[in-house]
DNA sequence: TATAAAGTTTAGGCAAATCTAAAAATAATT
DNA sequence: AATTATTTTTAGATTTGCCTAAACTTTATA
């Protein structure tokens, strides 16, 4: 059984190898996790005690097997969960996170099989981010960050990697939500940063942003 | 901001004191929550430092005035989310209890308050306990126990105050179960225990079975 | 009402998860 | 290659919540 505290490390392990089983440093787990090194150590070790992640002292850590599922099934809780606040509870798609972020830890396999069935069995959450089926699979869902999309193709958004509420806000003062047509007008070099119509509308956005955006081509 | 553990405790405190304001001894509340009464103590002042419960030593504890409302709270949470497992995901009524029971630490008044809307708001969980209201008021039943209930008068279930699942599994077994008819047709002096005919076919049960079965006279 | 029994609290420890400060290992730079 | 800088680990403390054993209060009983 795990406790809250690492099932946060495992999420952490996973996110930070783009979800596979690459290698983590301590101090990018610390940061992510807001703590320190030292704690990143110990934990790795009780981590590693369970079978949960390989370790080498000083050269990092990856999941194992074992560890990529558990972190997965945390993954598909949280966006489950993220789904049914906004489909069934009307909550606004930037207020979803931090009680996701509780509901993720709750441990009923009968629950969360339900919840996706009560759902519809959805492909994707609110942020448009993929959804792993029971057996930890993502469903392809072809689609390419605005930063690597090719300039003067019509597309649509289909997600946003990232549910920091600040960008969320954002991303609806420029009227950008799931759904929006764009086309990429003009490239940057100087800064990387995008000029692009959002339903016809011009507008102007830096490559961090562009990099959340998931698009499909139309 | 209280702890899961500090809820538990203040959680047994209401349940003890039959959802009053009275005095609970120590050892009673470490019974309830199989722990230890030097344990008990230790929590009772922590939750005396931050006015939750009012603390004598050697006196026993009740809860205070904002230790109750908190209390209610999670009282209210766990039998919303109860009414959500069985309405919306098809739980068996034996089958809610440990999922709620990590539920109702879920900490968003939001979520519990637009759980409710999305429930209808339900007067009773699916074992017939009355939900506090938003206020932690609790809705007027007018019904009593099955062992307080007068002879010969015809009543109809409308709640089982206990869910431990060997009951519901017992009453199911009786064919017992909300909404069915009950008259007491003898009280056996010797042990207290019931002949009751339920759907107009006969039985017998015990006071301790009694006691957790509510009825309203119809 | 003295004494035994029961209930409660205190004292001293333990495990989980965190922290700071210092030591050790690895990586970068002159 | 030697030295400096960065990263990682270890050592030692702290907090929360629990434990056992012993001391102390209250209640029950002879």
């Amino acid at each position: 059984m795990t406790t809250l505290a690492e099932e946060n490390y495992l999420k952490a392990i996973l996110k930070l190898s783009n979800y596979s089983l690459d290698t983590v440093s301590t101090n990018a787990i610390a940061k992510e996790l807001k703590t320190k090194a030292s704690s990143v150590t110990e934990m790795i070790k009780k981590l590693t005690d369970k079978k949960l992640v390989n370790y080498q002292k000083y050269k990092g850590v990856s999941l194992s097997k074992s560890g990529y599922k558990t972190a997965i099934d945390i993954v598909r809780k949280h966006r489950l969960w993220e789904c049914f606040l906004v489909s069934k509870l009307q909550f606004d798609w930037d207020e979803v996170h931090d009680v996701a972020e509780q509901l993720e830890h709750i441990k009923s396999s009968k629950l969360i099989d339900s919840l996706d069935i009560f759902l519809g069995k959805p492909k994707t959450d609110p942020h448009g981010e993929p959804i792993p089926n029971i057996n930890g699979e993502f469903p392809k869902l072809n689609s390419l960050p605005l930063s690597e999309f090719p300039d003067d193709v019509l597309g649509e958004v289909i997600g946003v990697t990232n549910d920091t509420p600040s960008l969320l806000k954002y991303l609806d003062s420029l009227s950008l939500t799931i759904g929006s047509k764009v086309v990429i007008n003009k490239k940057i070099d100087f800064d990387n940063s995008f000029e692009i119509a959002i339903n016809n509308k011009q507008s102007h956005i830096s490559h961090k942003v562009a990099k959340t955006l998931l698009i499909r081509e139309l």
